[in-house]
DNA sequence: ATTAAGTCGTGATTAACTTCACATATTCAC
DNA sequence: GTGAATATGTGAAGTTAATCACGACTTAAT
């Protein structure tokens, strides 16, 4: 691919810059500098303006950044303009909240529709997303890549076993369990029990200083 | 505090080991090895023998890890007899899908108590916990020190604010907005389009290959 | 008792990312 | 114009974490 050297680090950066471009520009601001950037998302001037120098020299020094121009090329390298079709699997607490929400907000992603074993949900649509039954998986996918996955831990293997067969390139995984992929699926695993138990792991054994801000304080 | 030199990556695993162990535990087996462990984790068994050692020789040569104890070491390392206590804020689709699930499993966090600004949602319960006006927080919070964040975003900083006036001392943030806190309150972002958007934006300008794993697929 | 297989713990290395610090360029007020 | 203020882009240094690779020890089988 085109910048294959932009580390992982950055590219987890970019869509957090790009919504906080969007509220400047929504504002009306047409001038922005990484001291600005830096104190609304919360991240070192230095590495916004790192981040920004793999794509080219995109400021003016002694001005900084153009909004417009930047919010252009960050479009681009985000691919704004194509819609990525995501599938949900397991509509239960945190699928439905999903489901309500559906990433509305400026977003190049769309559930288009979700699965679910309980004959219950099957047939309803939440969120205007029309659910079907799991049993049916198969032959509703069609060309989706992405799938979310809130089902039960136990599910998870099987389930991920047919997502891959039918194509499936990238997984958000909620489950708890560490599913198996061939090399060429990518999974992302949030795990909110592990993210709770780490925070209070973190309060208890690194505790932060009132004043000298040695530790960061969020990562 | 007492172990202040073990890595922060570490500490975010050890929640994940002591899951695993306990899974083993219930399914009676006495003894694991790092390879074993690799497999079932996802994580590099060279990793997890130097994320063990900071703790001391925890394994034996040639034999692997004794599952009891192991399990007894974390049980008293993460503090799972010590109960935290929790706040949810915001009963929404996310905060609903939270208080019904509750972290039950094995943990040392519970929520104990909610607040909303909804006079629909005040007075009613879900999943046992008490739903309270957002303006009795302040009275109702009592010696809580962790903090769960499902607000819209435009209201995160006044109630972070709040949060940390009445002594508030870890956050976990679901809301876009990057919220300002002093240096000793700590704040965990996980933000749940960006991690959508990130995925996407890794299938395609990271392509995996098929064989060869050059490039790790979960992280 | 000897040997082969298994596994840990860790020094050394490599890799990834962040931050410092400053030369350089631009803007703005007067 | 001129000078002060501003802000970028980046080489260099620093930090943190992942991985390699192997000596040392344990087990178990013959
Ligand atoms: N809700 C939370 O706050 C929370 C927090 C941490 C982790 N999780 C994890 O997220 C996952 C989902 O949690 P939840 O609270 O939404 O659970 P849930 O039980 O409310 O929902 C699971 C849904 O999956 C459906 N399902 C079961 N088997 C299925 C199958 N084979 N195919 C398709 N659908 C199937 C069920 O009918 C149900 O609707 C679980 O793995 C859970 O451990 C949830
Ligand atoms: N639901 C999702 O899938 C999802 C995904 C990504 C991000 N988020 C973020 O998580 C947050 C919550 O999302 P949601 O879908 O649950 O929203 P929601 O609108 O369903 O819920 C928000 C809740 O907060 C309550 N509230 C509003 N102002 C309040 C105040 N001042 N004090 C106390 N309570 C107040 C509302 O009454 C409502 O119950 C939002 O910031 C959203 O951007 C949600």
């Amino acid at each position: 691919m085109d910048q294959n050297k932009i580390p992982q680090a950055t590219a987890k950066r970019l869509p957090l810059y790009y919504r906080f471009l969007n509220n400047l520009q929504m504002q009306g601001k047409t001038r922005v500098s990484s001291k600005e950037l830096s104190e609304a998302v919360k991240v070192d001037s230095a590495t916004i303006r790192r981040d920004f120098s793999y794509f080219g020299a995109l400021g003016k020094k002694g001005y900084g950044y153009n909004v417009e121009y930047l919010l252009g090329f960050f479009r681009k390298t985000l691919d704004q303009d194509e819609l990525t079709e995501v599938a949900l699997i397991g509509v239960g607490n945190l699928g439905t909240a999903f489901l309500n929400y559906n990433f509305t907000k400026n977003n190049n992603t769309k559930i288009m529709l979700a699965f679910d074993a309980d004959p219950e949900k099957v047939g309803k649509e939440i969120g205007g997303v029309p659910i079907y039954h799991i049993d049916d998986m198969e032959e509703r996918l069609g060309n989706v890549k992405v799938a979310i996955l809130t089902i039960p831990a136990q599910e998870a293997d099987r389930i991920t076993e047919r997502l891959v067969v039918k194509g499936i390139k990238g997984i958000l995984n909620f489950t708890p369990a560490r599913i198996t992929v061939p090399d060429d699926v990518r999974v992302h695993h949030i795990d909110l029990a592990i993210e709770l138990q780490a925070l209070v792991y973190f309060l208890k054994h690194y505790p932060l200083e009132k004043m000298g801000n040695e530790e960061e304080n969020t990562y």
